[in-house]
Order: structure tokens, then C-alpha cells, then sequence
DNA sequence: GAATAAAATGGATTATAATGGAATATATTG
DNA sequence: CAATATATTCCATTATAATCCATTTTATTC
């Protein structure tokens, strides 16, 4: 079954929050019955993801956390992660606070239009004109991408001959 | 369960204490009953660990103690964490006093604003505006960092052509 | 060593913000 | 077009943060 996934524009009420549509709602009640971890993007948007799904994101990084404190790049490890990720929960009505500290980054303030973007793994909340940038940005790469997987087919035949055709 | 993450802004009251959010009150409760270690950082902060954390990060530098008076680098370790170090409670209120002679070279006298900051192990307490730069410094590296991979992303096609035709 | 002054502590009060629920409006479906 | 479902807004309640004040402790001075 085909989870997180899909857009969805909505916009951000007067306290921070967004409701998330029924489908969203009800991935993540199934995945984690509402227990997300909210992570702050360097792109500027936030994404949510279910718990164990950034437990495991996480983990991959490493860093047993006690070693730390001793030098000044393992801390700023521990700060990227520990200040740019926090716990937040769906409420039974769907809606999802987004944490005061990171909206002004994502640009995500009080009555601002956004989409809510599924991303497989969870969703990603975005500034709907930054979104739409971000669209354009994707399509650009896998455009060049593109050429340049075409160029090589070229002058693959010069190197080996032609193998697949 | 995650704990020690995420930010809050809020103020040194006139005594030098800050009020924790009741998400980390919670934290320190639960692993260490409130106890404490306030180590000072070089980077201009402080940091507050569980009293277990902050001996594990010290017993991991070595059995300094005995060793203790031979050279100049082992004295000099001992003074930093002698000297840099100092045991404080969590108030039944949750209220934190940021030690007097820590708070000159964090900058956090009374009545300046501040972060509460997770760093997965404990927090560290930051003037406002020295956060705000040390979050654009890792933020400005995560971008850094994604652009360079989309780079590699491009670069990859030369090198290896196609493989699916 | 006693008295005074300064600072620190703990509690309580007030103001502000977050939360949950319900009602209304809008869109979607049959 | 009617009925249902979904989105948005509003409001009452609760929780949280900042402020103030009384008490205790510590330091200083005579």
C-alpha cells in the first residue's frame, strides 16, 4: 500500500498549526498512532516523520551520544541534531502544531499557505512559494540529468561499441 | 522515546535563573532526579548534563586523577574540568541558577534572552543572538554539504553511463 | 561575635499563550 | 441538487511563562 505521498495546500492557523488531510492522518496513525518527530530542514521546510522513522534516520548517522561534549565538532553534531529535531504529536482532530522555533526558518508563521508534501518515509511542510520553487529546482535537475545520461549513451559508442540496443 | 531535543526561547529572570520548558524538566527528572553538572563551554554557552552523563564524557578522557601532576597537558585537562565544572539542581519549580562565575563569558546575565537548547545528552544554554549565529553556521554547512551531493548526483552519470539501456 | 547589608531562594500571583472542542463554511460525492 | 465529508474559524478552557514578594541564607562591617 502506497503511504505518504501526494501534496496537499493548506494554510497554517492563527496558532501555528495545520490540519493534514484524512489521508495523512491516517498513515500516521497506523504507522505510529500519532507520535512524529518534527525535523527542521536546512532548505527551509520541516518535515514529519514517524518516530521510529527518524530513530533509524538517526542511528545511520552514528555518534554514541556520551563520548561527545569533549570536542567541539562532536558537539555541534549533537546540537544539529538534538536542537533541530523535536517529539510532536497529531491530535485526535488531525491537527499538528508546528514548534515556535522552527517556523521562522521554514517560513511557516501563523496564516501563511503551505503544502504538505508526502515524502514516503512521512511528509514534508513547505511555504507554498517555496514549494514551487523547489518543484522547479527538482524538474531542472533531472532535466540536466537527463542530457547528460543521453550524452554518455553518445560517446559510449565511441568507447565500446553498443552493447543494449 | 526522544529526549533532550528541540529549542526554547525565554529569559534570565533578575536572580540569574532560568525557567526550563516542561519538556526538559521532565527529561532531567527522569534520568537524573534534577542532578545536575553545569560545565562552561568554550564556544560561549553552557552546557547542563545528567550527573551520570557528564562523569561517563569525563571517564572517557582517561584516569587523569593519578596521572595527575606529571605533565602540563594532564594538569591543564584537570583545571578544565575542574575549574569548568560545578554540580546544580533543578529546582522543584524547574527553575535552573546559571552559576555566577559562568556567566560573563556566555553572556548571560540576568535579564538577557536566551535558548534552552537539546543536544540529545542534555542542553546547553545560549544567549539569543550567539544562537542564532551558531544555528545559521550549521545550517549554512547542511546546505553546503546537499549541494555538494547534488553535484555528485550529476557527476556519478559521467562515470559510470547507462546502465539500464 | 553581633548587626547590618546583600544576595539567593522558594512560593504565589498575574498575564500570556497553547490546547481541544464545537460550529460554521466550503468542497466533494452520489 | 441533496447529502456527506472535509476545511476553516471561533471560543472556552487549560497550561505555561514571567513577575513579584516574603523569607532565608550568606557575606561584610563594626
Amino acid at each position: 500500500m502506497l503511504r505518504f505521498c501526494g501534496q496537499e495546500k493548506c494554510s497554517i492557523d492563527a496558532n501555528g498549526r495545520v490540519k493534514l488531510s484524512p489521508r495523512f492522518i491516517e498513515d500516521f496513525l497506523q504507522r505510529c498512532g500519532g507520535d512524529v518527530v518534527i525535523h527542521s530542514l536546512p532548505e527551509g521546510a520541516v518535515a514529519v516523520y514517524p518516530e521510529d522513522v527518524y530513530q533509524q534516520m538517526r542511528a545511520s548517522v552514528g555518534q554514541a551520544a556520551e563520548k561527545a561534549g569533549l570536542s567541539l565538532v562532536q558537539r555541534r553534531i549533537l546540537r544539529s541534531f538534538g536542537a533541530l529535531s523535536q517529539p510532536d504529536q497529531i491530535t485526535r482532530q488531525g491537527r499538528l502544531t508546528i514548534p515556535q522555533a522552527y517556523r521562522g526558518n521554514a517560513e511557516l508563521l501563523p496564516g501563511t499557505e503551505v503544502y504538505l508534501v508526502g515524502v514516503e518515509i512521512g511528509i514534508e511542510i513547505w511555504n507554498a512559494q517555496r514549494w514551487e520553487q523547489e518543484l522547479q529546482d527538482i524538474n531542472t535537475h533531472l532535466l540536466q540529468k537527463g542530457e547528460l545520461e543521453m550524452a554518455a549513451d553518445l560517446s559510449a559508442v565511441n568507447n565500446e561499441g553498443i552493447k543494449g540496443i
